[in-house]
RNA sequence: GUGAGCGUCGCUCAGCGGCCUAGGGCGUCAGGCUGUGAACCUGAAGGUCGAGGGUUCGAAUCCCUCCGCUCACCCCA
């Protein structure tokens, strides 16, 4: 019998690594020019960590998470989203001791038993950042900002960013309020799965994908009708410091979604989402928004938070669609042939002096056929064959073949110091 | 958890009005060239046709069950 990947998870193949690494190092540096710290967090936590940061109802907690028991009993589980970890290492290192506003950011797996789909995955990666101890809308906006600059220098195209104010702990009540008023009194326009719906998460009607629904969430309360004076003049500076953001950003044309909610229970205030425009199912790239009271529920002293999250995967399948086949070659720039034992010898001591100077080199299997090691040398795409022969031996040089349509080659020197002038490489150290 | 589609060499596909001793392309390996690659030519290896059961003289082809994958819903990155 054979092994598979478990279910929704996936081999990431040396082919497929450049899309990858592309991404993680446009991550960082983009973090890192804000002033974002890496921040790398346990990839399993306290299984209570996760039900009261975010939220005992939330689907992930109820039917999404990877829980276990460990052989001393305690219960973990592999951590389905990053934020309530990161807020638990902020409140284990003290972090409240440093200056304001602490920015994180982490490039990590995360796990959720759901069934795969397009853009969905058991085991996926999020690049996330976090910014503590700053409650000025100015910092939402910074955050958005970041995840703009990120997807572009990713070179993707054709993005919409969306963004909306669902209020804090006294506004959302009074809308929830009123959202279960008006959709009761249209209980009966509603297609079932949506009628089961307004029971446990009234919030999710808005954004439904049954027709009838979409109309009626058209006219329900808006979330933002429901905030009290200070936050509708924070949401309102909100809106203008993005405004100000497209002098830079002239492609950034958001819009405010009255209908963008989103899964967890900790947000408050100011949620964003940025998808490919036009598309459909799956395809959140990136989402995040304020967390205010996060960080008291999980026992910490209360102190604000904004972050995102995006997924990897669903970034790599977007650079897919735009930079199909991205044959990636070995890397490798010299490989070295050798013919007979005494050459053997001597190729494994030139090898490993390249290596020591930062020159790719493989050895060809040896004992085999020149044309054979040649066509080992070709199948790897390097661009010098570095010949040793019994002829070479004796006369004390080496033959360096280029591997171009040419093939021209000349004689060099039989040690490190005639290859690295021959092709041009200045040595490391 | 619910629904739909699909499972044929490593990859990608043909064959699916039953007879196939199951093919092609790519890749791999070997030879053409015992010291010159990629091109080209020749050949080889590689498949219990997802698994099990049924119909039939005969099943990769028809039927059933299961498993797996994919897509969609729920929900989310």
């Amino acid at each position: 019998m054979a092994f598979n990947a478990p279910r929704g998870t996936a081999d990431i193949l040396p082919d497929e690594q450049p899309h990858w690494e592309l991404i993680r190092r446009t991550a960082a540096s983009v973090a890192e020019r804000f002033g974002y710290r890496r921040i790398d967090t346990p990839a399993f936590e306290d299984t209570s960590l996760f039900k009261r940061g975010v939220g005992e109802e939330t689907d992930v907690v109820q039917k999404e998470m990877y829980t276990f028991e460990d052989l001393g009993g305690d219960s973990l589980t592999l951590r389905p989203e990053g934020t309530a970890p990161v807020c638990r290492a902020y409140i284990e290192h003290g972090m409240a001791s440093w200056p304001k506003p602490v920015r994180l950011y982490y490039v990590e797996p995360m796990f959720r038993y759901e069934r795969p789909q397009a853009g969905r995955f058991r085991q996926f990666h999020q690049f996330g950042v976090e910014a503590f101890g700053d409650t000025s809308p100015q910092v939402d906006v910074e955050v958005i900002e970041l995840g703009w600059l990120f997807l572009r220098e990713l070179g993707l195209k054709g993005l919409s960013l969306r963004v909306n104010s669902i209020g804090d702990s006294i506004d959302r009540p009074r809308h929830l309020q009123a959202l279960r008023a008006y959709y009761a009194q249209h209980a009966d326009e509603l297609p079932k799965v949506d009628r089961d719906r307004l029971q446990r998460s009234p919030l999710r009607l808005l954004d439904s994908k049954e027709p009838e629904s979409q109309a009626l969430a058209e006219r329900a309360p808006r979330s933002v009708d429901y905030l009290s004076d200070a936050n509708r003049v924070r949401w309102d500076q909100t809106l203008r410091l993005l405004d100000s953001l497209k002098s830079v950003y002239p492609e950034m044309d958001y819009a405010v979604d009255h209908r963008l909610v989103r899964g967890f229970d900790y947000y408050t205030h100011t949620v964003f989402e940025i998808e490919p425009s036009g598309a459909q199912g799956q395809s959140t790239l990136l989402g995040g928004g304020r967390y205010d009271g996060l960080m008291e529920a999980l026992g910490g002293q209360p102190t604000p938070g904004t972050g995102f999250a995006a997924g990897l995967e669903r970034l790599v399948l977007n650079l897919r669609k735009q930079t199909p086949a991205e044959s990636s070659g070995t890397g490798v720039q010299v490989v070295a042939v050798a013919l007979g034992d005494a050459a053997s010898q001597k190729v494994v001591e030139i090898a490993a002096a390249l290596r020591a100077r930062g020159v790719a080199t493989v050895i060809a299997p040896s004992g085999r056929p020149m044309r054979d090691q040649l066509r080992f040398a070709n199948s790897l795409s390097a661009k010098y064959a570095l010949i040793v022969g019994q002829k070479e031996i004796e006369r004390g040089v080496a033959t360096l073949k280029l591997m171009d349509a040419e093939g021209g080659q000349s004689e060099i020197g039989l040690d490190v110091h005639a290859v690295l002038a021959a092709i041009g490489q200045r040595a490391a150290h």
